[in-house]
DNA sequence: ATTATATTATTGAGGGGTCAATGATTGATG
DNA sequence: CATCAATCATTGACCCCTCAATAATATAAT
């Protein structure tokens, strides 16, 4: 006996098989995951960030964030300390060699998401991220 | 130095963090991984079917294909043999708990998809995976 | 027939993610 | 001020995925 399956399904899975696929896409393309890349940008934005900040903005796990910053840090792209007014917070800082390495991959990284959104309008741009922001919400 | 995130961009990212969310719910709810659900839903068509063409319609790897099945196996929710006429192919076919099982999650993964889509129209729907299928194309 | 080529499955290494437990530090409360 | 509760970071266990190498089998080509 079969069964069907129906259009919300079917994005479901959808969903899956295209992330699935971006991110060793983007991994090539750039050299960074797509993680990596977020969590550098946001230190090019904060210069000095807490992780648990970080954690908030990137929406991973805690573990992640510790095991990406540990080994950031041991590429030199990153530097922690604890903070001095609250010894329970690690407070990351890119390094001069971080803020070179993610500039240089700005422009691989933005051809990525050209190539990506290929033929999309703005109004299509608009509604899609519309659309996948209430399914964060329905599904919160 | 500051540098800015195009739209497209953000939705890059959007979509990362989206099925980091959506994975662990599905999961939550059905008691299946969604590759493992997939996976039974494919055996539930096609009663047996080699890896290879599993494979290519699940769009995973052929090692995670292997693995999942080998656990599926030990979990007497599929059974495995080699096929007769061509002894490079492995047929998979499902057991009875295994079909027991996949149906018995059918209502949830049908709920659950109905929370994630929940007041979408339809032709949010189709616009959504017409989207979703061109953007699958560009990065091809 | 024998050799070269392609297909299928498997394994190992490694990256990314979650959850749960632990330890340290800080903040609040009786 | 002593204790109890919240916050932050870290680690271990485990799941899923990819890529590359390998082994076995089948197919094609000389």
């Amino acid at each position: 006996m079969k069964f069907t399956i129906s259009e919300q399904e079917e994005l479901l899975f959808l969903f899956k098989t295209l992330n699935n696929q971006l991110g060793p896409k983007f991994e090539r393309n750039t050299n960074f995951s797509l993680s990596r890349f977020e969590l550098l940008y946001q230190l090019v934005q904060y210069d000095e960030i807490s992780q648990s900040r970080l954690q908030k903005i990137i929406n991973i796990d805690h573990a992640a964030i510790t095991r990406h910053l540990k080994q950031l840090e041991a590429d030199e792209l990153v530097s922690r300390r604890r903070n001095p007014t609250d010894n329970r917070e690690t407070i990351v800082h890119l390094t001069d060699e971080g803020y070179k390495q993610i500039m240089n991959c700005q422009q691989d990284k933005s051809s990525f998401a050209n190539q990506m959104f290929l033929q999309f309008s703005d109004e299509e741009l608009q509604s899609l991220m519309d659309m996948l922001k209430r399914i964060q919400e329905n599904i919160r």
